[in-house]
DNA sequence: AATGAATGAGCATTCATTCAT
DNA sequence: GATGAATGAATGCTCATTCAT
């Protein structure tokens, strides 16, 4: 990308310390002082590199879900059953507590802002149609592979799947305690299971 | 109770200004002055009647998840079979795009809040387990039914029902399309009840 | 005049002062700490009476040019005679080196900004037509009285006696002299009543 | 002198920048940034041919009253009568809507700093000595050719013509309409040579 | 109880200036 | 000579909060 002249690495610094800062203290909260103390740099750098606050905002939500996208994407390639598609699909949104809690802090902010403004929702669309096309190529796989629910609709499908990691990360977040990421993880590993299964012969 | 009957008033005609102020603009971008005119009352009543800012939030959104429990129990009451209240259940959630919006809008800043407060924290504990609570009493009484899958952890299940509804609300929202609140309605109701579902015998 | 609720006395204060302050730093020199000092109000005291720094120029220069044109017009009506009322409308002009220095360093900021924003000019006209009304009226008494050359353009003498006034207070300024002063306004006041003056008969 | 012959280059090529800015703009909307664009170099070479945004101003001005006094007595010098002489020195000034425009916004901006600061009124005070003494020198031909009043004072006059050219460019400026630059002219031509004229014998 | 004038801390932003390359 | 990245002081402005009436 020429599109930017200015070091790239230092936009990158800026993005880091802006995501650690909103992370921990929300984006109203953040001042560009407190982005530029924790990128280690001047106030008048974070204004070299963007044209304001929001443009920092905007910037990051784009790269920081850029970035979900692409281990998501690597996960999956990892594994060629869709059933381990599947499930190294959501073990890479689960990835620890400790990213979790930074990333949908941040991204609940993002959503709360969204939901508010175009241009936001834009960048989120983006993501959302990155996530429904992995879960859907997943599921078609599996519906080939005769292990999926061969009636399920793909385009329904998808957005649930994604509603559910989504959901369960959130309500996660909200009980404050570390210990219970790996129940949530495994309530979603579950229950998305649960929704591809095809139909089962009642065992007698 | 009496000693407060005129003020109570005034305090929910202040929260309901609040809600459709912050609804519109965010909690950041809302400030008193803004509460205070859609109240019609003077910016000095709502310091009044609220410690500060953050005081008219906390009340406001104890006030408003109260409100939606209440109206889910009530769906839920007015039907027998677990299938029946569980559809009822997500109906009284997915009410009108227009209720869904401000509703999600305001509660995505609170989460977003929540994500990094404890008190907040608290708050929205009570609502999620009001609304386990009836998703619990829901799948117990379709396992006894025989019309749920008699296998389902109901405290597994609960909170996944719920992260269904919310991410689905939450993805409508993103879309910034009413048109497609049936859509997600649709694709929500249908996942849920694929998750509740007793194992079937395959047409052969 | 209704048009303000909030005290008209404090918003007199404030225009003082900022008038003040830029006689001493000139407009974009002086901030609006430096106005809320020397009104002795606190800072946010200025923008609660004023929208933002332009507004209080904008009414700094309205209000300053209309106190002017009260003086020139009560000057000029207590002389009855043409030539005594156009030295009365000079010597109205030319009242002291302070006061004419604060208001001509005041003016020129001004006139610089009006010369690129049309709202300023337009404030300005409204202070040029009422000067040229003045002028206007002295020349035709004066030639009706047979005091000045009858022959005279009062649409074209009018701008012209400004131009004058201006122009010599404007280079008493560039002295930096106080006791050139008077020297400035009785140049000033023999080259008005040369242009004035009829025809005279050759002494021979 | 061929020490500085590249460097003489840059430097005219930056003041016509910041000329051109500062006639859009105005000196303190102008940016350093603003005039590198526009001389087409880089933010640091202003200030390596200047020590700071001052000194451009400060520079800018002595080059253009220079300029500008050059042009009136190049005028004056191609004609061989008083009258003819100061209706070339007249002339010379108003050259066209455009230029007086570009010139008397900054003059403007100028003056309004002078009014204040002794080191820009001495850049002005040549400048005034300057047209001063055209006009004396003009005056005083006339006199002897018997065509100007023999009485006047050629101390004073000299100011009060400089004060009628600059009151009827001001006033002209302020009114933004082009097409009455020509009305202005004319007005001001008119009443200076009326201010010169001898004492006529009036027609019986 | 209610008002709204007054306060001032805090913020985003601008920009002249410096300096390493 | 020339560049433009980096700096940080300074400013206009917002707004929660206080308080006299």
């Amino acid at each position: 990308m020429v599109r930017y002249k200015k070091s790239e690495e230092k936009r990158k610094q800026i993005l880091y310390a802006a995501f650690q800062a909103i992370a921990e203290q929300g984006y109203d909260a953040v001042t560009l002082q407190t982005i530029a103390d924790s990128a280690k740099v001047s106030k008048g750098v974070v204004h070299y590199y963007f044209d304001n606050k929001e443009a920092v905002l905007v910037e990051l939500l784009g790269w920081l879900t850029g970035k979900i996208y692409e281990k998501e994407t690597a996960a999956v390639n990892g594994q060629s059953r869709a059933v381990d598609k599947m499930a190294a699909y959501i073990d890479s949104v689960f990835v620890s507590p400790e990213k979790n809690r930074d990333f949908y802090r941040v991204y609940l902010d993002f959503l709360a802002r969204a939901s508010r403004s175009a241009s936001y929702r834009e960048i989120n669309s983006r993501f959302y149609d990155n996530c429904a096309r992995i879960s859907a190529e997943i599921v078609e796989l599996g519906q080939r592979e005769g292990m999926f629910d061969p009636r399920l609709s793909v385009q329904e499908t998808a957005p649930v799947i994604r509603s559910i990691i989504d959901g369960c990360l959130i309500q996660w977040l909200m009980t404050g305690q570390d210990e219970l990421h790996a129940v949530y993880r495994d309530a979603c590993r579950q229950s998305v299971m649960k929704l591809l299964a095809p139909e089962t012969v009642k065992k007698s």
